[in-house]
DNA sequence: CTAACCATGACGGACTCT
DNA sequence: AGAGTCCGTCATGGTTAG
């Protein structure tokens, strides 16, 4: 799952040709889980002229893993290497974690992160066991106890003790700024970072437009969420004149506004909900603006995540059903 | 008082790759 | 055939806003 090609690596990068129909303008560029099953994914590459998704683990680019599918109609040349290279390694990003954690855990890196935070009662559970066990701990313990690790993503923060991270660490992994998502709940903080876009991914990929567009960019932002999309574009310099965001959670849509405010001059137009903006509606934008430059945004993967146990729907689902309006828009 | 909001804990299985 | 992974949902009880 490396992508059509990798920054500074030695893996030999992909030639592609688009389809007639998917060449720009607009640029384009959607997102996904990538473990959803291929006939998914086969549907959505339908709906977006064929174009062959690019399948890329996060982990090769910064400290976190994340699988995603990106279908998008940019040019796969001359990607440039971020100019601020993210942490690859847990110990890059979190050297004190060094302290505490044992040698039989070999992870250098962390799975995916997701909304969820796990139960206090699990991380006691973990503590209670080791201080049980011999030192260090038989294979069998050290084999529970990584289970456990990997799949609730812990860290060591003391003598045999895990915890989930903390929000800030996730927006740091994520390639936001920090404190990006404050103000908001806890809780909240955990489900928009969980939901949002790896930054330092997408700038890669986005990185081809620095040249091209000198006068800066119009983008319409589908599924905004906390605004990775813009963040990224911010990072590579590139100015947006004006971003027409369809993001429906308030919290999501204040978070934007907020960090807008304090780093843009462009002008921000939010809208609710993705099935008002009608056909009439986009014309209009179009218009009055002369056209977009860049559409961008990953639809909802509630019914497609593995992490779902009750509404795991697919396409048809009741949330991840909304990627029909991309497709139109974009049409 | 009521409704909305918030934090917490409990909860398997489908899927891909090797 | 086996191992490992996963942008999650729901009910409950407490808290706050109006």
């Amino acid at each position: 799952m490396v992508g059509f090609s990798l920054p500074n690596s030695m893996v030999q990068p992909v030639k592609r040709s688009l389809p007639e129909q998917a060449i720009g303008p607009p640029f384009f560029y959607y997102e996904n889980v990538a473990q959803t099953p291929k006939r998914t994914w086969d549907t959505i590459k339908g709906e977006l002229y064929g174009v062959e998704p690019e399948f890329l683990d996060s982990k090769y680019i910064c400290a976190t893993a994340r699988k995603r599918g990106y279908i998008h109609n940019l040019p796969i040349e001359n990607r440039s290497s971020l100019c601020l290279e993210p942490p690859k390694t847990i110990f890059e990003a979190f050297p004190h974690y060094r302290k505490w954690w044992p040698s039989w855990d070999s992870r250098k890196q962390l799975n995916c992160l997701t909304t969820c935070v796990p139960s206090s009662r699990l991380t006691e559970l973990i503590e209670f066991v080791l201080s049980a066990a011999e030192n260090p701990p038989s294979l069998r313990v050290q084999n529970y106890v990584m289970a456990l690790c990997r799949q609730y993503n812990l860290v060591w923060v003391g003598k045999n003790r895990v915890a989930h991270l903390e929000p800030h660490e996730m927006e740091y992994l994520l390639g936001f700024p920090r404190n990006h998502t404050r103000g908001v709940t806890r809780t909240q903080r955990y489900k928009s970072l969980g939901n949002s876009f790896q930054v330092d991914t997408v700038t890669y990929h986005l990185s081809v437009l620095r040249d091209m567009f000198p006068d800066g960019i119009n983008v319409l932002s589908l599924f905004t969420g906390i605004g990775g999309g813009e963040v990224a574009l911010h990072r590579l310099g590139i100015h947006m004149r004006i971003v027409v965001s369809v993001e429906i959670s308030k919290v999501n849509k204040r978070i934007l506004r907020s960090w807008w405010n304090q780093t843009q001059t462009g002008e921000l137009i939010q809208i609710p909900d993705v099935r008002t903006l009608t056909d009439d509606k986009i014309r209009s934008f179009i218009e009055s603006i002369g056209g977009f430059d860049l559409v961008i945004g990953g639809s909802p993967c509630n019914n497609l995540a593995g992490k779902n146990r009750f509404h795991r729907d697919g396409l048809e689902g009741e949330h991840s059903s909304l990627f029909y309006q991309y497709p139109r828009i974009l049409n």
